[in-house]
RNA sequence: GCGGCUAUGGCGAAGUGGUUAACGCACCAGAUUGUGGCUCUGGCAUGCGUGGGUUCGAUUCCCACUAGUCGCCCCA
């Protein structure tokens, strides 16, 4: 093959692409029931933008960002994920001083990460996500993730997991911290080489390890849970309290947590149980993240959001065997006996579509029963026959393809008489 | 960045170190010179991911590359 496409991207087929429509259409509708409104921001940013917004202190950075530098020298990368740049437009267009508060956004787009492809894993995949910046309270928590689990439920998805946790404010977090590490440090030794680089550089990590998740030190960890302040636990609480009152069910997981230091408070996870679903099951996450816009540079303001992968979503559905309400046949297809009805459907099936009706001809150049093959193909609800006996009468043919019924209509009135019958 | 497995027509899938590379689906044509979904008949890969090498000869053996897939690392 002289082309391929690049490794980690995919090309999304018709087919395959109405099921993107349906699911953006309808995230789409849930955001604006939410009072969510959408913004558009540039599918690359200078480097600098993420490298402050997601840390250059750990590799990942380094590893999995698509960096380049373009023709003026700048360094420039393909955005990694959504909340940068929303945070970004929010000081850049002084957002804060809008008198609306909170600001209430949501995005589509594609996001890059260069790493390599598996199950659920691009190098470009499309993130469905929202942000809610400048308000502390718990109930907008609530509502973020009400939203995030209405907009899988909407579609049908039935085997759920919502898992929240609260990382709790600085002080509490740097207390937990210091706890963790005195409670490995002693036996560090005994854990993968993984989790001792993890002690110095992020020792929540260690909690997640899959290969030291057995060792008794584990099940006796210190939980963020027990390490939360008053005003942390009541805020945790709270969100609790109305996520209940919303009849939004979910679990705590005090294992759940965030690497990064501006995230706080709330964090939460929304998976998939569905069997066969392999080994990435988080469809969803998100979190509280109020120390993000300083850091961007804007004035204190909280925040909080989620992103999910519409792939990751595909393959849910996929895995509960749900199919999704996409039309897929056309209204009409137009057969054309000889070159004189061949030269009058041209005229026909634009006056079908100029109607609304959709419509579909031959330009293969087929015969009778190749074009009622093709019409079959293109689940045609019904089939429009003109030829030489037509045309001299002035009528057409229609066949409904469902009860093979075919009934002779004039020409003048063929274009109503389907848009009625359609209805 | 690391490791396992894989790569044959539009799709699925057999196969062999040596004349014409099974079969199924789809598609096209005919049986039915103006009517689909069923049936029958026929057609449809100068080539077996790409590039090298071994050999008299490779789709089949070896190497590299590319891609897919599963996993590791990590997951903002």
């Amino acid at each position: 093959m002289a082309f391929q496409i690049p490794r980690g991207t995919q090309d999304i087929l018709p087919g395959e692409a109405e099921k993107w429509q349906y699911i953006e259409q309808m995230a789409r509708d849930i955001c604006r029931r939410y009072n969510y409104k959408e913004i558009r921001t540039p599918i690359f940013e200078h480097t600098e933008l993420f490298l402050r917004g997601v840390g250059d202190t750990t590799d990942i950075v380094q590893k999995e960002m698509y960096t380049f530098e373009d023709r003026g020298g700048r360094s420039i990368t393909l955005r990694p994920e959504g909340t940068a740049s929303v945070v970004r437009s929010f000081v850049e267009n002084k957002m804060y001083g809008d008198p609306n508060q909170p600001i209430k956004l949501y995005y589509v787009g594609p996001m890059f990460r260069y790493e390599r492809p598996q199950a659920g894993r691009f190098r470009q995949f499309v993130q469905f996500g929202v942000e809610a910046l400048g308000s502390n309270d718990p109930a907008i928590d609530a509502e973020v993730i009400a939203l995030a689990m209405e907009i899988y439920q909407a579609l049908g998805l039935k085997k759920l997991k919502l898992v929240i946790n609260s990382l709790g404010d600085k002080e509490s977090r740097i207390a937990h911290r210091e706890a963790l590490v005195n409670h490995f440090k002693g036996r560090i030794h005994e854990f993968c080489e993984d989790c001792q680089t993890r002690l110095e550089k992020n020792p929540l990590r260690i909690l997640d390890c899959k290969k030291d998740r057995d060792h008794e030190l584990m099940a006796t960890a210190p939980s963020i849970i027990d390490y939360l302040n008053d005003e942390s636990r009541h805020y945790f609480d709270k969100v609790q309290m109305y996520l209940t009152k919303l009849g939004v069910e979910f679990e705590v997981d005090p294992r759940l947590v965030r690497g990064l230091d501006y995230y706080n408070h709330t964090a939460f996870e929304i998976m998939s149980n569905a069997e066969g679903f392999g080994a990435i099951t988080t469809l969803c996450g998100g979190g509280r993240y109020n120390g993000l816009v300083q850091e961007i540079g804007g004035p204190e303001t909280p925040g909080i959001g989620f992103a999910l992968s519409i792939e990751r979503l595909l393959a849910a559905l996929e895995a509960e065997g749900i199919t999704l309400p996409v039309a897929q046949g056309i209204d009409c297809y137009v057969v054309a006996l000889g070159e004189k009805a061949k030269d009058e459907s041209v005229v026909i099936v634009d006056k079908l579509r100029k109607a609304g009706i959709a419509a579909e001809k031959d330009y293969q150049d087929r015969k009778v029963k190749a074009q009622f093959k093709a019409a079959d193909r293109l689940q045609a609800k019904y089939v429009a026959i003109i030829g030489d006996e037509e045309l001299e009468k002035n009528v057409i043919n229609v066949k409904d393809m469902a009860t093979g019924e075919q009934v002779e209509v004039s020409l003048d009135s063929f274009t109503e008489y389907l848009r009625e019958k359609l209805v």
